[in-house]
DNA sequence: CTCCAGGCTTTAG
DNA sequence: CTAAAGCATGGA
């Protein structure tokens, strides 16, 4: 068990910032998947508590070594009407350490598409390519056995509903391993942003998506359609290409991009 | 019916 | 090089 204070810690903003798509409500709480692993989170009046068979590997997926007050004052500092909302709504928000090969994946399915139907498409490709076990009296499947994935054709991928990504998956099967994505570590984050593109589906906002949840790395800025509506909306730039705005925000954000991007996403989609 | 969703590849200019 | 068409699917 892991137990630790809730400030700079909020479970659901967390879950819902479009950073992880496996979870879902548990009693009072939420159960949270990664790989083949389980772990149920929930508040116990000032601390959060996480129940797993695995605490060094959430201590770590949590991130929870990682001072998060210097990021919100950060986000204060820029004394932007938008920015200064976004990171009060979502400073309990943390950049979770999710495992490369699964963001990889996840955020394949992400392009043109929504955040509730990437979950389902995630939890169809799970339920039929994983293991099922039994945690928290529930039952649940690890996610996609990878191996599997070389031996399924582009017709298996279109009853899961992929639709026209079906043949990102067919071609990335064969040589997108956790191996292949783990040597891509000694990149830094521009030239891994680069290297991750000259695989088949992947741009660079889903490029983006990958340096920051799968490699931690805090200097990147994702820019999505939300995310392109706040910089006209909210920054009043003038830029239209997504790569020079989110060149923008790094240069401008530096280590923070990453979490701050998030505080805005977060924000952007909240309805109040 | 049209429009949109954590966009990318392909083709045209 | 930049601009725009085409793309699967399902919910609003």
């Amino acid at each position: 068990m892991i137990k630790f204070k809730k400030d700079y810690f909020n479970i659901e903003n967390t879950l819902n910032c479009g950073q992880i798509f496996r979870f879902f409500p548990h009693k009072n709480g939420y159960i949270v998947q990664s790989l083949d692993k389980a772990c149920f989170i929930y508040y116990d009046g000032d601390f959060v508590i996480i129940e797993s068979l695995f605490d060094d590997y959430f201590y770590h997926f949590f991130n929870l070594d990682c001072d998060y007050e210097k990021a919100y004052k950060k986000a204060l500092s820029f004394d932007n009407e938008f920015l200064t909302k976004s990171a009060n709504l979502g400073k309990g928000i943390r950049i979770l350490n999710q495992d490369k090969l699964e963001v990889f994946y996840s955020f394949l399915i992400s392009q043109n598409n929504n955040i509730m139907r990437i979950k389902r498409l995630i939890e169809s490709l799970s339920s039929n390519l994983g293991l099922s076990f039994n945690a928290f009296d529930t039952e649940l499947y690890s996610i996609f056995d990878f191996n599997k994935l070389k031996n399924c054709d582009e017709d298996f991928f279109k009853k899961i509903g992929l639709g026209y990504r079906s043949k990102y998956f067919v071609e990335n099967a064969k040589d997108v391993t956790s191996e292949e994505l783990e040597k891509l570590s000694i990149l830094k984050t521009s030239d891994l942003r680069i290297a991750l593109q000259k695989y088949m589906g992947v741009g660079p906002k889903v490029a983006d998506c990958i340096t920051l949840f799968g490699y931690a790395r805090g200097d990147s800025f994702p820019v999505d359609t939300w995310v392109k509506k706040i910089y006209t909306e909210d920054f009043h730039g003038t830029l239209t290409d997504r790569n020079k705005i989110s060149n923008y925000f790094v240069e401008t954000f530096g280590e923070y991009s990453g979490i701050i991007q998030q505080y805005m996403f977060f924000s952007k989609r909240t309805k109040d």
